[in-house]
DNA sequence: GATATTTACGTCCGCCGTAACTATT
DNA sequence: AATAGTTACGGCGGACGTAAATATC
C-alpha cells in the first residue's frame, strides 16, 4: 500500500468515480490512476468500486471504510506538511509578483484562490502593470516573481521558466456575420472593424504585417490595454475583437460568441521568472505549481541552477506545456 | 513523503534511535534506513532527530509531532489491513503445520507468538513428527505446510521453501574439558561418549562416516529424538551433546556450555513445503515471512507458479538464507 | 461513432543492497 | 579494535506515459 494509491483512491471519489476526471486533476496519465487502484484492490483482495463493465457505478460498503481511513491518513500527511511549514516559517511570509492585465485578472485569480487555502498567512502582493514596468520592478527586486509573455529580452537577468501557451479568439456578439462562419480568414477579419489590443507595429507577429501577408489593412477601431476594454466595445458594436483565449468566460459572456483563431495569429507563450540564484521559500515553488502544474520542485531547482539560458530551455525542450485555444 | 518513510521513521523510534537495530527488526538494510530518513527530513526542512556527531540523541519537539502523526498514520493503514483480512475473512481460519521437534520446540514458538497477536482468531494445529510422518500428515492434506530439515525426497509433491540452515552445536557441562579448548576437532571429541540426535547411519553426513574420515569410531552412549533429552543427559555426565544450534537458550541453559560446530559437521537446511496450487490465505504468507523474513509473498507465489522443483530452486540461489551457528 | 477503461510496452526514476569510508567509543 | 552512520555506486523493480485494443453507450 502506498501513499500514492490513497491519493488517487481520494481523488476518483472527489471526482465521482470518474477516473479520467481524476487523472487529470492529479496531472497524471488515466492508464496509471487506473492501474494504481486495481493493484490497491489486488492488495486489499476485494473490490473498492463496483462495475458496471468497465465503469465504476457504486462504492462497496468495505470499499467506504477503506476510503475514510484512506482520507484520515492523507489528512495527517497534510497536517505533517503544514506542521514542516509552520517550523520552517514557511506559512507566514510574502509573495510579491509583477504581472500584465490578462494574467491578473484571468489566470492567477484561480491560481491565487487555491494558494491562500493552502498559506492564509503568506501576505501577497499583485504588481499589474507593462512589460517594462513588470521589469523595472523585477531590477529593483520588488517582485519575487515576473510573469509575463513573450519580451523575453527585457528579463535577461531572470530565470524564465515557460507556464503555458495560448492562442487569440475572436469575439463578436451574438448574431453576427463571423459567429456563423465555420473558419474565419484574414480575409474574413479585413471585413470588419477590429477591436484588440495594442499589437506591436514591427515585427513579424504585428497586426500590420499578419494582414500585410495576404495584402490586406486591417480597419482598426480601438486599440485597448486588456481584453475587459475590448469585450465593452464589441459588446457596443464597435467591431470585431481579438482577445487572449483566457479571457473569454463561459459564463460572464455567454452574451458573446468568441471563435478560434489559432490558425490566424502565432501562438504565446507566457513564463514566469525568478532572480537566478534566488531562495525560493517552499509556498513560491507551490505557487509555481499552481500556475502551471508541469513546474515541480525538481524542474525549477534545475532552472535556477542552470549555468546559462540556453541551459534552461534545454529543460524543457520535452515538456509539453498547456496550451489555451 | 512515502509510507515507508514513516514506517522507517517509527522502527527507528522503536528501537530508541538506533537505526541499526531498526535496519534488523525491518530486515532492510542501514543505509537504506539512514537515507530514507534523511530524505524525509529533507522533504519536511527540519531535523526530526538531534544528532552527536553520527548518533541520534534526541527527538526534536517538531520531530516529536511528525512522529506521533506517523504513528497515527500507521495505525490507520494497520486498520484498513485488518479490515480487508476480515473482508476476506481471513481473520478467521485454521493453520495446520506438521513439524518436527526442534521446530516446534526452539523456532516456532516465537513465530506462533507474533502470528497470534496479528491473527488471534486463526485456529493453529501444530502436529509433530518424524519426517515420515510429516509426510504421510502432507499426503493426507491434513497439514497446509510442513516444516522440516532434509529428506527433501519425501516430499516430492510439495513445494519447497528454504528457509534457514543450521550447524550444530557441541554441548558440554561448565568445567568439561572441551569448554576450554579453542576449536574443538573431531579428534577430540572421539575421547569422549556422545550424546546426539538419531544420526542417519549411511550417506556422507552421517556421524559414523564423519568420524570415519579421521579414522575414528565414535563412541555414542546414546541417541535420543530430541534435544531435551540430550541436554538432560549431558547434564548428568553421561557424555558431550550435539544439539542443533537453535536448541540452546541463553537462559535456560547458563549451566551448560555450547561450542561451535560449525566446521566439523555439515549445515541442515530446513524448509517450509505446501502443495503445489494450494490457495494460500493471506494470514499463510504473512506465517512464512514471520518464519523467514525473505519469503514475501511475491517469492511464494512464483515458487508455487514454477513448473519444476528445479524452478523453484532457481528462485532461491541469490537468496541468502540466515544461519544459526 | 464517441467515450471510458484496460492492456501492452518502453523508458526512466528511485529504492535497495554491497562495499568502502568516516566518525565515535 | 569495534561499533554506528554516511557516501558511492550498480542493479532492478515499479511508476508513468504513449499507443493500441476493448467495451459501453
Amino acid at each position: 500500500m502506498k501513499l500514492q494509491q490513497l491519493r488517487y483512491l481520494a481523488a476518483i471519489v472527489e471526482n465521482d468515480l470518474n477516473i479520467t476526471a481524476a487523472a487529470e486533476r492529479l496531472h497524471t496519465s488515466q492508464p496509471g490512476v487506473s492501474k494504481q487502484l486495481k493493484q490497491l484492490e489486488d492488495e486489499l483482495g476485494f473490490p473498492i468500486f463496483l462495475r458496471q463493465g468497465r465503469t465504476l457505478t457504486r462504492v462497496t460498503p468495505a470499499g467506504k471504510r477503506v476510503i475514510d481511513r484512506a482520507q484520515k491518513i492523507l489528512k495527517e500527511v497534510q497536517s505533517i506538511k503544514r506542521l514542516a511549514d509552520e517550523q520552517k516559517g514557511d506559512g507566514r511570509g510574502s509573495l510579491a509578483i509583477g504581472t500584465t492585465h490578462t494574467q491578473a485578472r484571468y489566470v492567477l485569480p484561480q491560481v491565487i484562490r487555491r494558494f491562500r487555502e493552502r498559506y492564509p498567512d503568506v501576505e501577497l502582493h499583485l504588481h499589474q502593470g507593462t512589460s517594462e514596468q513588470i521589469a523595472d520592478m523585477a531590477a529593483r527586486d520588488r517582485i519575487d516573481f515576473a510573469i509575463n509573455t513573450g519580451s523575453q529580452e527585457l528579463f535577461t537577468n531572470l530565470v524564465l521558466l515557460p507556464c503555458y501557451r495560448w492562442h487569440r479568439r475572436i469575439v463578436v456578439p451574438q448574431g453576427h456575420p463571423l459567429a456563423s462562419e465555420g473558419k474565419v480568414t484574414i480575409e474574413m477579419l479585413g471585413k470588419y472593424p477590429i477591436v484588440t489590443y495594442v499589437f506591436g507595429f514591427s515585427g513579424p507577429s504585428s497586426l500590420q504585417q499578419i494582414f500585410a501577408r495576404h495584402g490586406i489593412t486591417p480597419q482598426v477601431a480601438l486599440t485597448a490595454r486588456d481584453a475587459d476594454v475590448i469585450k465593452t466595445y464589441v459588446r457596443l458594436g464597435m467591431g470585431v475583437g481579438i482577445v487572449a483565449s483566457m479571457a473569454m468566460d463561459p459564463r460572464e459572456d455567454s452574451d458573446l460568441v468568441s471563435i478560434d483563431a489559432s490558425h490566424l495569429f502565432p501562438a504565446h507563450s507566457t513564463w514566469a521568472g525568478f532572480h537566478q540564484g534566488a531562495l525560493l521559500r517552499s509556498y513560491m515553488y507551490d505557487f509555481l505549481q499552481l500556475l502551471a502544474p508541469h513546474l515541480t520542485r525538481r524542474l525549477v531547482d534545475r532552472a535556477g541552477n542552470a549555468a546559462t539560458p540556453s541551459d534552461v530551455e534545454a529543460l524543457f525542450t520535452d515538456v509539453e506545456l498547456p496550451v489555451y485555444r
